[in-house]
RNA sequence: GUCCCCAUCGUCCAGCGGCCUAGGACUCCACCCUUUCAAGGUGGCUACGCGGGUUCGAAUCCCGUUGGGGGCACCA
């Protein structure tokens, strides 16, 4: 039996991190055995849905490196791959349910229905449909109250169903009993338990893996397969990500909840996978906390998944992106920094030449800077801004370029005009002359206010190579500028 | 309310009856390095929710309790 797992987003807005989640599981599973992954898109619901929606997931998914076997966008040998696509598969299993009498049609009206739950709590009893519509003829239920036109078609839940099942990360599992949930809408789009149910059986899929939300709604499916006389996959019902207070991630308490706001941020896509496979899960050798894809891949063993529900913690990502970050290439550093670079309209699309060189000598002095991509931009803002647009952050000279420094900032600019070979060793050479030497002051001391007069910030890269980086001219400018700040 | 799932440092993870006076990582703190900031190095703080069992022995098994989470839609 080759293994088929599926991952399966709703297009309803920005794709979720559970999305990647699941599919980083999935597929690490899939490769493992040597199985298929496949993409369906879940798109009953139409109210909710969002046309952008789908192209999003696609993307940000390739961008994870998550790439699928089969699915709508390339197709595959259970074509369509999107719900919305597959209406007239639905509907003869629909028909056979309602005449094996498994299902019947219901005519209670939204109103009814929501008037019905709200008297079940009041009363304090479980929430349920009542089977008013079942065994009655149109007409008879038309003359009851609560009446609507079309008919939704429900699932006839027996007096035993199936509750139990063995799943993949808790062993046996038992789950609610199920009232008699609606399968056709009157729209004539399934619902998600039916749907999911014919498509995973008409596709092959073999393991389920979803969220554990899902575990409760599993009798429903499980009596969908021993209705259709077909066999059930196995399941794997994956811990849930929790917001910091331990509720079920949301875009509403948590950013991070988007997948986009991953790319916007200026994590790397390799972290932030190794992070997903940290979550409620680690390897077989538990201290390795850095790993690959095909090394989680390899080991992989749903024994090893959690059931608990790890929070979401952007503390240890944002260390994990670091460390990536540093362990990238110069040149593959700044192909990544560019776009955000050119966001932040520091860097022209194409770069020019001299943006170029720039960069090539800038990215290993912020390589051990940054946490996120994003951060390069402000780091570097000194020496890739117009001259113009320069200026020192007040804060900065109010703290730092205090009355006195004039002279210090004298000093280093004289003692830099003669340099004629503009580099870092000789630029340092020049000011640790001036200024330890010359005044005879501390390293750090002396470097304070030249720093902010030249990078117009107390925080910035090392001085002489912000120096070296700058050009002698622009740099002297700057120290004579500051010079005629402080005096004045 | 009801049903279901779950329970080790602040967070992520290890532990699947003795190797645990509980290990690693992140965060935090201190120190070292140091021209700022980082990075790096060293060290430190902090956890088996509680109560009963079972057992020679329990973080590990069982029961209860407490706490957290999820489901209970013509949403997925």
């Amino acid at each position: 039996m080759t293994v088929r797992v599926r991952v399966a987003p709703s297009p309803t807005g920005d794709p979720h991190v559970g999305t990647a989640y699941m599919s980083l599981f999935n597929l690490a599973f899939a490769r493992q055995q040597g199985g298929s992954f496949v993409l369906r898109v879940e798109d009953t619901d139409r109210a909710r849905f969002r046309a952008d929606s789908e192209q999003q997931v696609y993307d940000t998914l390739r961008w994870l490196g998550l790439d699928w076997d089969e699915g709508p966008d390339r197709g595959g040998p259970y074509a369509p791959y999107r719900q919305s696509e597959r209406l007239d598969t639905y509907r003869p299993h629909v028909e056979r349910l309602l005449a094996d009498g498994h299902a019947y049609h219901c005519w209670c009206s939204p109103e009814r229905l929501q008037q019905m739950r709200e008297d079940q709590q009041r009363r304090k009893v479980p929430t349920g449909y009542d089977r008013l519509c079942h065994g009655k003829s149109r007409d008879e239920r038309a003359a009851l109250p609560g009446f609507a036109e079309t008919p939704v078609v429900r699932l006839l839940v027996p007096e035993d169903p199936p509750l139990t099942f063995t799943d993949l990360v808790r062993g046996e599992v038992s789950a609610p009993r199920p009232d008699d949930q609606v399968l056709l809408k009157t729209d004539g789009f399934p619902t998600y338990h039916l749907a999911v149910v014919v498509d995973d059986h008409l596709m092959g899929i073999t393991h389920v893996v979803r969220g554990e939300e899902w575990i409760s709604s599993t009798p429903k499916h499980l009596l969908l397969y021993d209705f259709l006389g077909w066999e059930r996959p196995q399941f794997a019902h994956m811990p849930l990500l929790r917001n910091p207070d331990k509720s079920k991630i949301s875009k509403r308490k948590n950013p991070a909840a988007r997948l986009t706001w991953f790319l916007e941020e200026g994590y790397l896509p390799e972290a932030l996978l190794n992070f997903l496979g940290l979550l409620g899960y680690s390897l077989p050798d538990a201290e390795q906390e850095v790993f690959t894809f095909d090394e989680m891949s390899a080991s992989f063993d749903w024994g090893r998944v959690n059931t608990v529900g790890p929070v979401f913690d952007l503390d240890k990502l944002g260390w994990l992106n670091g460390h990536y970050l540093r362990e990238l290439p110069e040149d593959e550093l700044l192909a990544r920094l560019l776009p955000f670079l050119q966001r932040d309209g520091l860097v022209a699309d194409p770069p020019t030449a001299d943006q170029r060189a720039l960069l090539a000598a800038a990215v290993p002095l912020v390589q051990t800077r940054i946490a996120l991509l994003r951060d390069a931009g402000p780091l570097l803002r000194f020496a890739l801004v117009d001259e113009a647009e320069f200026a020192v952050d007040p804060a900065a000279a109010e703290k730092v370029l205090v009355a006195g420094t004039d002279d210090v900032l004298a000093a280093a600019a004289d003692a830099l005009e003669p340099v004629a070979q503009w580099d870092t060793e000789h630029v340092q050479a020049a000011l640790d002359g001036a200024l330890i030497d010359g005044l005879g002051l501390k390293r750090g001391k002396a470097y304070a206010p030249v720093r902010v007069a030249v990078c117009g910030a107390t925080v910035a890269p090392p001085l002489p190579e912000s120096m070296a980086l700058l050009g002698k001219e622009r740099t002297l400018a700057r120290l004579r500028a500051a010079v005629a700040l402080v005096a004045g």
